[in-house]
DNA sequence: ATAGGGTTTCCCCTTACTGGAAGGTCAAGC
DNA sequence: GCTTGACCTTCCAGTAAGGGGAAACCCTAT
């Protein structure tokens, strides 16, 4: 006997698979709503029933989203993850193109924040009225920030 | 000797207003309608009509979105650009605090991209269907992350 | 029997817009 | 005068990815 043999064969509540997943409950509901999911089976009580496949496969949602792929992406990844037929090849360029995504975004990240910490630098901080912050966030030339952000600088 | 005198006095309609400062026509209303600006003057016809120092603002803000502030936080420098009679210590920590935000979602996401070209690496992503980034994914110790990277995962 | 927890559906809130529909206005062209 | 087209007005819906909370049902324990 099984000391802890509660359900015939890891049969899971919707908290059950939440805990075990790391996917809180609301979000496997907002999941299979959005289709990303199959509708789960459901009990004679109306609850939904979750087995292990299920719960596998909302850790790999709950990793991918991690890792910052939107949940089209996740839907994609899940798609060649349960369909081995697929080349590895998409999932490769899925990953090489998120990675590019994310090289872009770290840079022009970097870029502003290399911008306001130039700013904050110039602005004493006192209790003066003086910021140079807001005058060059009033006063910037019309390009925006095409002039100001190259390395730690703005140099207006 | 203007070539485009044409209103009074700088009265421009919500379109010129848009080209003048950046901010779409659809976006201004928006901002209106947020409470980030005050509703505009009107004119005999029903329409907005905006002066030179409405354009200002509306390119402070535009601005300042640029560099990734909230329209909270755009509500309170610009509270305070008008308001010069506040220090300039509360911009200055406004601006820091946007910073270290800034540094936080670096570091995190380049954590997730070295993550991700690390897996990609291993995928040889030719036609065939064994793929070491599904692979992970699908399989990777409960604990979630936890043992590849130091971030919290990136739980928007 | 009653309390408590978990579950169900439902709808609204968020951020910062963007798009579209239905209708009013205005200047130009014929 | 009439039409066309470019504006403008309002309101409604939707986006990404859920979070919050209500009202009702279910199950278990005391």
């Amino acid at each position: 006997m099984n000391p802890k043999a509660e359900k015939p064969q890891g049969l899971l509540s919707i908290g059950e698979a939440a805990t075990h997943s790391g996917v809180p409950a609301k979000t496997i509901r907002f999941y299979e709503e959005a289709g990303i999911i199959k509708p789960a089976q459901r009990g004679d009580n109306g609850y939904r029933v979750y087995g292990d496949g299920d719960v596998q496969t909302l850790r790999f949602i709950h990793r991918s989203r991690a890792l910052g792929f939107s949940l089209k992406d996740v839907a994609e990844l899940l798609e060649l993850y349960r369909n081995r037929e697929r080349a590895s090849r998409e999932v490769k360029k899925l990953a090489l193109q998120h990675v590019a995504a994310l090289d872009r975004k770290i840079a022009e990240m970097t870029n502003v924040r290399n911008t306001i910490a130039g700013l904050a630098e110039k602005c004493h901080g006192n209790h003066r009225p003086e910021c140079p912050i807001l005058e060059e966030l009033g006063a910037m030339p019309k390009s925006g920030l095409a002039g100001m952000n190259k390395g730690t600088g703005a140099r207006a």
